[in-house]
DNA sequence: TTATATAATCTAGCATTGATAACTTTTCAA
DNA sequence: TTGAAAAGTTATCAATGCTAGATTATATAA
């Protein structure tokens, strides 16, 4: 019976290309261009078909940022990884979010600032989510008594960070000086 | 020549019933709900009169947005006003940023996810943003040296923290524990 | 006071969008 | 081989931002 195997192979093949399209043109264009007729012309197929495989629109978006999140845990991981100590881990580890929000802006909005669905902290929290909290926890370090304060700090400094940033709200000079003054404020004492 | 002070007035107060309905329909029912057809209605005047107030949709947006950063920048300049001390100051205004952006969803999401053609730090800014970090700079202390980077720091922090905690990604429970953390850091030695 | 030019406002409509209903073709197991 | 189910398409809907062109109200000059 491969032929139920070869139509799932096929079927995650399309979504696949689905996202990927998503992706490409809102990088490139906005989220603004990335319309249902657009991805279907991408893809080949007809409107409707894309309806086959998300729900409607903001699923496609959920979709690319949930792919977003994975991402950005092996990119925050990476550079822990790459780094001696505590205060070197936090330093790396921020830089690295906020290259990666400069890097794919589209991509960032999509995991932040548009897919309102995406819930943390709650029983259906998609393990990308999870783990991408994880990999900030990792940094700020376990030996805390109170990790998770200071990892959701962590985490919305660096996210504030990131959102002026892009919105032109905060100037794009200093922006080593403020991490370090981040960081200072969670090296354990 | 009374008559062009009367249209004027009126000018102005029709503008003002449009971005005041804006407003309200966006805290009720959500942006998607403001429509240029349910705005039309809600003044009592067809579609195209909006356009005699504002160049498209976004500006409108944008009004409402400049109308919130004179609110926030007033709730926070009381708010540092009834503490005493640096400390206190911060973790007052830092609280009041925060029940501000939950008080008023839609106003802050017009603020920092909407209108992304206002600008800080530019020739162009509206004064009432620059008074908003003003606002901020003057609890974070104006004896520092580098207030600029401090401020931009702060800022950052409590903007990363009403956001997450409106998309509901870090825990509504632990807010004082989180604002104890970002004003420590703050504290001048 | 009345005629006329200008300003103000409205009706009607366009193009685009997300989404769906109804029809047609393909696929595959009995 | 055949017929039902699956897969896919065409055609269309309703809502939206926005605008052109017609129409009405207003203010000024004769």
């Amino acid at each position: 019976m491969g032929i139920a195997e070869r139509k799932g192979r096929e079927r995650a093949e399309r979504e696949q290309r689905i996202t990927a399209a998503a992706r490409l043109i809102a990088e490139n264009e906005g989220w603004n261009a990335v319309t249902i007729r657009r991805l279907a012309e991408e893809i080949e197929y007809s409107q409707p078909v894309l309806y086959a495989h998300f729900e409607n629109r903001d699923a496609i978006v959920a979709a690319v940022a949930v792919q977003g999140f994975g991402e950005l845990a092996a990119a925050l991981r990476q550079a822990a990884y790459g780094s001696a100590g505590h205060q070197g881990a936090l330093e790396s580890v921020a830089t690295a979010y906020l290259a990666f929000a400069r890097a794919h802006p589209a991509l960032y909005e999509a995991m932040f600032t548009m897919a309102t669905g995406l819930r943390f902290a709650e029983a259906d929290t998609r393990p990308e989510l999870k783990d991408a909290f994880a990999a900030l926890a990792e940094a700020v370090g376990p030996s805390r008594t109170d990790v998770e304060v200071a990892t959701e700090t962590f985490w919305a400094a660096l996210h504030g960070l990131a959102d002026l940033e892009r919105s032109g709200r905060i100037r794009q000079g200093a922006r080593a000086a403020r991490v370090t003054l981040v960081v200072n404020c969670l090296v354990e004492p």
